[in-house]
Order: C-alpha cells, then sequence, then structure tokens
RNA sequence: GGCCCAAUGGUGUAAUUGGCAACACGAUAGAUUCUGGUUCUAUUAUUCCAGGUUCGAGUCCUGGUUGGGCUACCA
C-alpha cells in the first residue's frame, strides 16, 4: 500500500455501486419492468389462519413487504381462508400482530373469502365457455381417473356435460342440493398432461360447513388453485412469490387467467427455509404444542415468531437474519448458529449490561471492614456511550458464579483459584487464600483478600490481573428465577426421519433447565419483554410470567464461548 | 420406467448476464480488552461429473450423477 487511492476514483468502490446485488427474483423483477409487462410492483403475503406464523414466514414476509418496499410498490396481507375446516378468527389476529411485531404494515388487508362471490361468477364464466364441468366421481374415483406419476388419467365420464347442465348443476351446488362430497367442479383441461395439476383439477367442493367469516352463506369452497391466482389478479398483484412446491403449479396458475382472459401475474417460486436443530412443519409444530413437549406455541424453544419473541429475539435481528440468508430455489438448510449471531449483533448494540450470578458460591472477604457498603459505578452498555453507568452495591459477602472458582486449574485458566488473583468487576482485585467445605468436600465459602488500592479506575495501583469475573453482593442481591433454553433438538435435521424413528426421538431433553440466580437489584426492575445481558453469561429476556420485582428471565442467547470452546475440545481441563 | 426444478469453500448467498470466482457466517492462528464478550488482522476453492460451442464457460448446448417437488374434494 504505497498511496492512498482517492475514494471517488477507487475502481473497486465504483464498481460496487454500481454493481447491486440481485437475487434471482429482484432480477426477474426488473426484466419485467423494463420490458414493461408491468407498472410497478405489487405484492402479498397470503397466509392460510390455521396457525401460528414461524421463521419460515418471516423470511416470506420480509421478502414481499421488502420488495415492495425496494421498488416504490405495495404489499398487501391476504388470508388465503378457503377451508374452514381448518382455519379459525383467533389465527388471523396472531398473524396480523406478528406482521406488525416484525416491523411491517400492509398496504390493504383482504381476504380470500371475499372473492368468494366474484369466483362463483368467473366458475360460470368457464363453465359457459366449455372449460369447466360438474363431476360425480367420489373422492376415491377420482383418484383412480387421475392415473399415477407414469400413466395418464382417463377422462372423467362426467366430462362431456352440456354447459347448460353444468350451469344448472353448479346453481344446485351452491343452493346446497348435495352433500358434501357428492359434487365438484372441475376444469377441463387435459386428463394426459404429464403435469398432474392440470389433469382437471377440482375448482370447488361441497362442504356445509360454516366458515370463520362467511358462516353458512356457502356450501361449496374454492380450492387453494382456483382461489389463489384469482384472488392475486383481483387485487392486481404483478409479482405472486410463493414456495418452491407451487412450482408445477404455475401452469395452472395461469392457465386460469389467461382462459378467464384476467391479469396474469407472474408466480416466482423460492425455496423455503430450513434450519438446523429444528422443525418448520406445521404438523409438527401442532403435535409439539397438542402432545405437550413444549409449553406452548409460544414456548420459547419453538422457531414461531411469538416463542422466539418470548425467547428475547428482537424484530430487528430476524430482519437481519432474513437479509442475511438471502433467496434462492436452492433446497438449503440453514446453521442455526446464523439465526443466533443475528440475535447477538443486535443486542450487543442495544441490551444492557448487567450483573446476573446462575450458580452462586459465596465468597468472603475477610479484610473487608465489618458492615460497609460502597457503590461501584458500573458501565450500562460499552458499545453504548449514552446507556450511561448506574451504581452497583458492594460488600464483604458476595456471590460468584462457582464456574468462576477453582482450587487447582491450569495456567489458563484466568478465573479465580485458590492461591490466585482475579478482578471483581468495576469494584477490586482479590486474592483468594482459604477455602471452606461440607463433609463431601464441595465448596461452600471461599475466603480472599481485597487488595484496596486497585478500585476500579482509580488507578491508584499498576496492579493487573489476566481475569475479571462478575458478582452480585450478598445482602443487595435479588432472587430470580432463570430459564436456560437451548436446542429444542440434538441432531441437525431431526426431520429426515432416521427409518424407523420419529423426530421426537431427537427431543434434547436438557433444551430448558432452570436455575436460581442472584442478580443485582437492577435488574429486579426489568419489565416483561426487556433484553439485558448478563455480564460473561449471555443475553437474556424477562418473560411475561414476571411479576413486579420478581421477573423471570429467558435465556435468549449464550455470549461466544471462547473458553467453553477450548474445553469442549480438550485443549484445557 | 413420467413431468418440473436445482447443484459455486464447512454453511449460506454473489459474480456487471460469456471476461481475473466475491461477500457474510463458521473454523483456525494472533492482537486488543476491567465481559475468555466486542473490535481488529491473517489463513481457509481445480464452481457435481463427462463431452461440446467459443479466443475465453460458474454462466450457453448435450448426456449423466445427486438432491428436491408432483399421484388431497389441503394450502
Amino acid at each position: 500500500m504505497s498511496t492512498a487511492p482517492d475514494p471517488s476514483h477507487d475502481p473497486a468502490a465504483e464498481k460496487e455501486s454500481a454493481t447491486e446485488k440481485l437475487n434471482f427474483i429482484e432480477t426477474a423483477i426488473q426484466q419485467d419492468l423494463k420490458a414493461g409487462r408491468f407498472d410497478g410492483v405489487a405484492t402479498r403475503f397470503p397466509p392460510e389462519p390455521n396457525g401460528y406464523l414461524h421463521i419460515g414466514h418471516a423470511k416470506s414476509i420480509c421478502l414481499n413487504f421488502g420488495l415492495a418496499k425496494k421498488y416504490g410498490g405495495t404489499c398487501n396481507l391476504r388470508f388465503d381462508d378457503t377451508n374452514p375446516s381448518k382455519e379459525e378468527t383467533e389465527y388471523v389476529d396472531s398473524i396480523k400482530n406478528d406482521i406488525r411485531w416484525l416491523g411491517f404494515d400492509w398496504d390493504n388487508l383482504h381476504f380470500a373469502s371475499d372473492y368468494f362471490e366474484q369466483l362463483y361468477q368467473w366458475a360460470v364464466q368457464l363453465i359457459q365457455s366449455g372449460h369447466a364441468y360438474v363431476c360425480d366421481l367420489n373422492g376415491e374415483e377420482t383418484r383412480r381417473y387421475r392415473g399415477s406419476v407414469t400413466e395418464p388419467g382417463q377422462n372423467s365420464p362426467y366430462r362431456d356435460r352440456t354447459p347448460e347442465e353444468n350451469l344448472d348443476l353448479f346453481q344446485r351446488m351452491r343452493a346446497g342440493e348435495f352433500p358434501d362430497g357428492a359434487k365438484t367442479l372441475r376444469a377441463k383441461i387435459d386428463m394426459a398432461s404429464p403435469n398432474l395439476n392440470l389433469r382437471d383439477p377440482v375448482m370447488y367442493r361441497i362442504m356445509h360447513t360454516p366458515h370463520h367469516r362467511t358462516d353458512n352463506q356457502w356450501c361449496i369452497y374454492p380450492m387453494y388453485d382456483w382461489a389463489h391466482g384469482q384472488s392475486d389478479s383481483l387485487e392486481n398483484i404483478s409479482f405472486s412469490i410463493c414456495t418452491l412446491e407451487f412450482e408445477n403449479h404455475r401452469p395452472l396458475y395461469n392457465w386460469f387467467c389467461q382462459t378467464l382472459g384476467i391479469h396474469n401475474p407472474r408466480q416466482i417460486e423460492f425455496a423455503r427455509l430450513n434450519m438446523t436443530y429444528t422443525v418448520m412443519s406445521k404438523r409438527k409444530l401442532l403435535q409439539l404444542v397438542q402432545e405437550g413437549y413444549v409449553s406452548g406455541w409460544d414456548d420459547p424453544r419453538l422457531p414461531t415468531l411469538v416463542g422466539l419473541r418470548r425467547r428475547g429475539y428482537t424484530p430487528e435481528s430476524i430482519r437481519a437474519f432474513c437479509d442475511d440468508i438471502g433467496v434462492a430455489k436452492f433446497n438449503s438448510t440453514i446453521d442455526v448458529i446464523k439465526l443466533e449471531n443475528a440475535v447477538r449483533t443486535h443486542l450487543n448494540e442495544v441490551a444492557p449490561r448487567r450483573m446476573a450470578v446462575l450458580d452462586p458460591v459465596k465468597l468472603t472477604l475477610t479484610n473487608w471492614p465489618e458492615g460497609r457498603v460502597e457503590m461501584m459505578e458500573a458501565v450500562n452498555n460499552p458499545e453504548d456511550p449514552a446507556a450511561g453507568t448506574r451504581q452497583v452495591p458492594f460488600s464483604g459477602t458476595l456471590y460468584i458464579d462457582r464456574e468462576d472458582f477453582r482450587e487447582e486449574a491450569p495456567r489458563k485458566y484466568f478465573r479465580l483459584k485458590k492461591g490466585g488473583a482475579v478482578r471483581l468487576r468495576y469494584a477490586y482485585i482479590i486474592d483468594c487464600h482459604d477455602v471452606i467445605k461440607d463433609d463431601e468436600g464441595n465448596v461452600t465459602e471461599i475466603l480472599c483478600t481485597y487488595d484496596a488500592d486497585t478500585h476500579s479506575g482509580s488507578g491508584n495501583s499498576q496492579r493487573k490481573c489476566k481475569g475479571t469475573i462478575h458478582w452480585v453482593s450478598a445482602e443487595h442481591a435479588g432472587d430470580v428465577e432463570v430459564r436456560l433454553y437451548d436446542r429444542l433438538f440434538t441432531v441437525e435435521k431431526p426431520d429426515v426421519a432416521s427409518q424407523e424413528g420419529s423426530f421426537l426421538d431427537h427431543l434434547n431433553p436438557e433444551s430448558l433447565r432452570t436455575a436460581q440466580a442472584k442478580v443485582e437489584p437492577a435488574l429486579l426492575e426489568v419489565a416483561a419483554g426487556e433484553n439485558v445481558q448478563f455480564e460473561r453469561t449471555g443475553y437474556f429476556c424477562a418473560d411475561p410470567d414476571s411479576q413486579p420485582s420478581a421477573p423471570v428471565f429467558n435465556r435468549t442467547v449464550a455470549l461466544r464461548d471462547t473458553w467453553g470452546k477450548m474445553q469442549a475440545k480438550g485443549k484445557v481441563h
């Protein structure tokens, strides 16, 4: 490096600003915009209200809302509520909350059920133009006629009914003349198509089931393929972004729009999110909740948005994560470390630091003046000077973490050992001269002397020591419950069924440990939902179970632990 | 035995659309540090295989391999 290049003439920098990194969806959007296929960008997030949102949905939400924002377009929230047997208003509310919590707001709120009448009219249009027919085959027969992946299907015997007859039958289906399953309305496409979705797909089924919004107004309900694309079209969506499993549905999506002669959005598919050490399917999440393996949808071990929130994940960290993982069509599995890293990064910037002793052992300062209490000034957040400082009471009787003391230890052990010294954070350097044990040999009390010249920040002493540990003054300490969460599963891919086993076989028996911690006074005032860092330990969030002056803390994620890693690798003992 | 889609370091995503393979995370080594945190530095690749087109291929073509999806009146 001989000369510092002028940044304005740095070719590398120019290149960087000129070539913005686009994912494959953005590339497609820019091409379509340039070609004039669409006027602008209109997207939508289309959940079915039959469950809680999880981190995989967050990826889709960030994508759809993010694209709208990036291109100055709009993003709607639309509930795909076409199956009344599974859907409930409870889920509608939770989904709205989760999206807002994540930091997004929709331009328009819609329900597929609002389009039922329009959908019906369009179905009539397809019947009249000879593109749809009423079929009397039952489920079992329909399946048989469809053929298989290697064999073509056969035409339904009802395929050639006249438009008049079809119309009459369809009207009577709507009027409730037939029982559940007696008839369906099917699109007339091609029973020999290699794409199974095109083998005369069912558009409507008869279900005498009240709907969460339309109640008993309808007894015929549209299928996904018939409702989804048409809803997109009605809302003038330009890019209908969905997951990979709908790739084979795209020809049908386009067929409906084109046959109807209506606005045809472009469907683009991306790979859904998979993450190590967890499960993402609604079925499995439901099973974990219903069978009591976790405490509920908001159990902090679940990848649900309500679970992550309770665990202490911030919206910012989840958005950063979604941004970080990118979008592609490759079926990948993201290392959960990425998620943990995202929340560490954010919390490192914003979480106030506090001292908490999770596994307390008593430490007495034998040369401390009887009854004396000193207030120590502690920095609230070294990453944020504006967070200021606080006063922490210090006395001759303290608690430190059992992990931070050993009678004998290797040179690389920087914490307190018998005959050694350590710095008490924001206080004094202490020397350990003795240990008291119970009959079983457990350390019950550590005896030390403090070095009065080493008061934090005083500059009175040149004395240094390698280690610094956290502490809490016994008489001022609060007692709180701490819930130490770990991964729910012990294997990277619990989903990949081990031959005969179930994903439940891989549940981590230690995914939740509780501890009674001794904490500094400031921690007693933390309100539910607030994030803090317990110095040297991890990030914690006060749980909704917290009571005034009696918070319960959930461990969001531990701090990076170089020492623990060295131990795990056998480099030290 | 059909159709559709994908494949780039340990993980995930880029590559100005045919022009010197980049970024993040992880891992490793070191520096700094009153958090074994943070921060900083360094190291970490014959682009799944085989042919072909081309001055030039991660990118285009052909064949193969591997993985995913499709056979609900679910979405």
